[in-house]
RNA sequence: CGGGAUGUAGCGCAGUCCGGUUAGCGCGCUCGGUUCGGGACCGAGAAGUCGGAGGUUCAAAUCCUCUCAUCCCGACCA
């Protein structure tokens, strides 16, 4: 390939999607897999996504009356058997906790020793140990509504892991409210599925649909699953969230009474909500293109990378003047509520190297800086989401202005093309052929990116939901709230249908 | 847990079928020099219990046995 259309990341998306995605995340310098099974390391880069991403949700949690606390990683068996739907979905998946010590054996290793009298689950998920507290918090009606919130990490022993997509211990948050009316807590599964969708569309810049999930995929012990679904660069959907509209199943399973305002003994309306380091995967996979990482500004790290260029020490000491006098320009800047960082990059590399560095990092802006823009008073700012070589040069008095307002731009492109793509790749489907045609790959040996998100008609029976699964890996993804009404033919039966649904393939 | 594969320098690999000097290559790293505004080049250098244990042999990265680990494809999942 020659230099002028190399690409950094290799593979490409197209040429194998599922590598182009590790090498994103390895070229960008944001997280790793441990030497431990499953589990990952997060770098900096990838960390302070996840600090922004918790920085920005943390400030709506409050804004909604949520208070964070903070509960025991481990949970004692019995309380995990109190909900046995809730047992059946997680006990595959469960890491235990059943000695308390090491001890010396024979051969200079160490072997396990202090068996516990009561196992303890290191938490897939806190329902169970949160609502044993809220069963000591709630007494009354005036005790309610309890907003929770935790910030926290949490394991899933799952058999295949890729990094942020799906990992054995993840960091996430989890809320838990319970309410005095089955209204009230709907009511609050719903607004935080909003606060969701809204943080996905104005900070990630990912379009999300809202909608609820079928029978089969919502959370064990739950009564409504709602969900936020996206649509991947590979037209596969990815859930981003979910709230959990519980009813009073897990409040039975923990005892939270309450005296409502007729003086009865009444169980508590709950719901639960999260949004896990899974989001770092879908930023990824609904951003990034073939040059590495690209990172809506509300949410990157830093915002702009400065790059001096210079060939000698007397330019160098001139050079990086100036460079201090443009960055003294973002110092302690705000750009719709975010704070601007900006990154000096002095490496002895070139100048090529550096931008590329950056490219990869996916920072929405780079300054490179010289001795010719110096003498005319400027500098020269490339964009990420434009070429590479696609450089635009701004007097520096115009700079700030210019930079801050590029940013609106970029946030606002990246939303727009993402929400462009899965538009595109979102069809109404009426016939079971055409169906089968759209989720079959055409070149079976390599199967080349295909398929998309299909509205197409469902009877309710989950059999033949199974059987597009089984025929497909194709999954209902979501009964969309914003579904049309209409009558119709089940896509696998052919018996009435009265609304269309999401299909697709998912991660 | 079923099916397939792989363990050789920090990373990626060749060498293994058919045993034979001192185990190579690319990237990276260190040092020196020329470069630097579109992924530079030249020269020198450091770095390896060949996953582990046992066996066969004059001789093992290579053959045999056992073992450990990882990856891929399924089933399970945010």
């Amino acid at each position: 390939m020659s230099k002028q259309n190399r690409t950094a990341i290799e593979p490409t998306r197209d040429q194998n999607y599922a590598e182009w995605y590790q090498q994103v995340i390895k070229a960008a310098d944001m997280a790793e897999n441990s030497d431990v099974r499953g589990c990952m390391v997060i770098k900096p880069w990838g960390y302070a996504i996840w600090e922004n991403i918790q920085r920005a949700l943390d400030i709506k949690f409050r804004e909604t009356g949520h208070r964070n606390a903070y509960f025991p990683i481990f949970i004692p068996k019995s309380y995990f058997e109190k909900e046995s739907e809730h047992v059946e979905g997680f006990a595959k998946e469960c890491a235990v906790v059943t000695h308390s010590r090491l001890e010396d054996d024979a051969s200079g290793g160490l072997k396990v020793a202090g068996e516990l009298t009561e196992p303890l689950i290191v938490r897939p998920t806190s329902e169970t140990i949160i609502g044993a507290s809220f069963a000591r918090w709630v007494n009354s009606y005036r005790d309610l509504p309890l907003l929770i919130n935790q910030w926290a990490n949490i394991v899933r022993w799952e058999m295949r892991t890729r990094l942020f997509l799906r990992t054995s211990e993840f960091l996430w948050q989890e809320g838990h409210t319970a309410h005095e009316s089955f209204e009230e807590a709907m009511e609050e599964s719903r607004k935080m599925l909003d606060v969701y969708a809204d943080f996905a569309k104005d900070y990630l810049a990912i379009p999300v649909i809202k909608g609820e999930k079928t029978e089969s995929e919502r959370f064990p012990g739950a009564v409504n699953t709602f969900c936020i679904e996206a649509m991947m660069q590979d037209k596969k959907a990815l859930q981003s969230g979910t709230s959990h509209f519980l009813g009073q199943n897990f409040a039975k399973a923990s005892g939270i009474k309450f005296q409502n305002r007729e003086g009865e003994i009444e169980y508590a309306w709950t719901s639960s909500w999260g949004v896990s380091t899974r989001l770092i995967g879908a930023l990824i996979m609904a951003h990034s293109d073939d040059n590495g990482l690209v990172l809506p500004p509300k949410i990157a790290p830093s915002h702009l990378a400065v790059i001096p260029i210079y060939r000698n020490e007397e330019e160098k000491a001139h050079v990086l003047d100036y460079c201090k006098k443009v960055t003294d320009l973002f110092e302690r800047t705000e750009w719709e509520g975010i704070r601007i960082y900006t990154e000096m990059d002095e490496r002895d590399l070139t100048g090529s190297e550096r931008n590329w560095y950056w490219i990869k990092k996916g920072i929405p802006l780079r300054i490179e800086i010289g001795p010719r823009d110096i003498a005319s008073g400027s500098v020269m700012v490339a964009r990420r989401d434009k070429d590479p070589r696609e450089k635009q040069s701004v007097q520096l008095e115009n700079l700030k202005d210019y930079c801050l307002s590029t940013l609106s731009e970029i946030q606002d492109i990246y939303y727009q093309r993402a929400l462009a793509f899965r538009e595109k790749n979102t069809v109404k489907i009426d016939s079971k052929d055409e169906f089968y045609a759209f989720y079959t790959a055409k070149n079976k040996n390599k199967p080349e990116i295909h398929g998309g998100f299909a509205h197409s008609h469902w009877c309710g029976d989950p059999a033949c939901e199974e059987q597009i699964k089984a025929d497909l890996k194709v999954t209902i993804r979501c009964i969309p709230f914003d579904k049309e009404i209409e009558e119709g033919h089940c896509i696998v039966c052919g018996k009435p249908s009265h609304e269309r649904v999401i299909f697709a393939k998912s991660y």
